[in-house]
DNA sequence: CCCGAACGATACCCATCGGTATCGTGCAGC
DNA sequence: GCTGCACGATACCGATGGGTATCGTTCGGG
């Protein structure tokens, strides 16, 4: 096994250009994406500074295609939560919350890839924050899918306190200003479920069911 | 007026030490503070390198004191809260909610001053990062002491409730994911206060009043 | 009136960064 | 066995970064 291509030295070794990114990932995600020089990615990756550039246009492409990878991981536990619960989309949303509130130990450390990124990355026309961006925007769209399957009363409403409260507890966790968050966040969480559950909210919700934006 | 001291030139003039803060904090505002150089800064303060160096260590300390005189001005806004509705804790947090609200459209652009920051500085031994964590710890200490007074159940559940939501709103603002989050945020808050208000919160529960975490 | 401190301006030092050019090497397929 | 090509290593370039040294000037208090 593994035997196929590419047994450069001993021990089995990735090819450069997955080398390359795991150490950008490890790198940016702890140093941060403006602190680390495409010199040091090399030296991590066992490789040069001339094989990077010979598999990535040049460092926004890197930092960009990084991005993309971690999507796609926040994608992929959206798709296990809808599978592990399938037709249970309030469960599905727990399991997004309890997905949130196991990394949040890490988060602690060095933060959210993307609320970080997207601090480090002012202009927004930079590839790496359209990347994000999309990729938030499409969370956003399939979290209000969720509530509105899970029969929420006003699910956009329902989907924004959700994703304000997931986005919340990592900043919360990464500033120390709040410990347990994984916990509370779970708390949460259930509450507003059970919030937008209920018949009818308390606060001064009318009862014409446009639910003015509340 | 404003003849007693400092009347350089024309236009009256602020001190430069003013004058360089100012810069500061528009350029790290609106820049970040990594991507701004020393220099920039002084073209903008209109006055020279040498004279930030002369009223500050270091460029670090320049920007531990940008941070500083953010974080006073949202210790204002706690303290203006409280005296426009005294004894009203419920009425105060619902006044630094619509102060963050408020505050989401300039947010739209470059994002929160602290969760930027921190995301530029990963060393914890940053003084900057010490503004921050020391700042943001008292908020969410001050805002439990809300809770408290509000006579909400759990009042730490409900402090960290809200204070993930404050932060997640200006994250989701930050990356475009979320619109209306100003009116979204203010409902959402509403709703958090009335389920901590509510006799029991209906999440599972028990009769223990402990509340385990929820 | 004069002296000292703050200020403004310029030039400089050294490190690092993103990105490129060049040359050598080892391995694959024909 | 030879050729092509991805790879490794090194040196280099221009730009920019934080920070310092050294001037002359200006302004306010004794």
């Amino acid at each position: 096994m593994a035997a196929s291509v590419g047994r450069p030295s001993r021990v089995a070794k990735l090819p450069p250009r997955e080398r390359i990114l795991d150490a950008a990932e490890e790198l940016f995600q702890s140093e941060g994406i403006r602190r680390v020089g495409v010199q040091t990615i090399a030296e991590r990756a066992e490789t040069t500074k001339m094989a990077i550039y010979r598999h990535f246009e040049t460092k926004d492409a890197l930092v960009a295609e990084w991005l993309r990878i971690v999507a796609a991981e926040y994608q992929a536990a959206f798709d296990r939560v809808e599978a592990e619960h399938p037709g249970r989309p309030g469960d599905q949303i727990l399991g997004l919350a309890r997905f949130i509130a196991e990394g949040l130990p890490a988060i602690s450390h060095r933060g959210c890839p993307f609320i970080n990124s997207i601090a480090e990355l002012p202009d927004r026309s930079h590839p790496a924050r359209q990347v994000i961006e999309k990729h938030k925007a499409h969370q956003a769209h399939r979290l209000v899918g969720m509530c509105t399957e899970a029969g929420l009363r006003d699910p956009e409403q329902a989907a924004a306190a959700i994703t304000f409260v997931l986005e919340g507890a990592q900043v919360s966790t990464h500033n120390g200003s709040i410990d347990q968050a994984g916990d509370r966040l779970l708390g949460i969480v259930e509450g507003i479920l059970a919030h937008h559950r209920s018949p009818l909210g308390e606060s001064r919700a009318s009862t014409d069911g446009t639910a003015r934006a509340v």
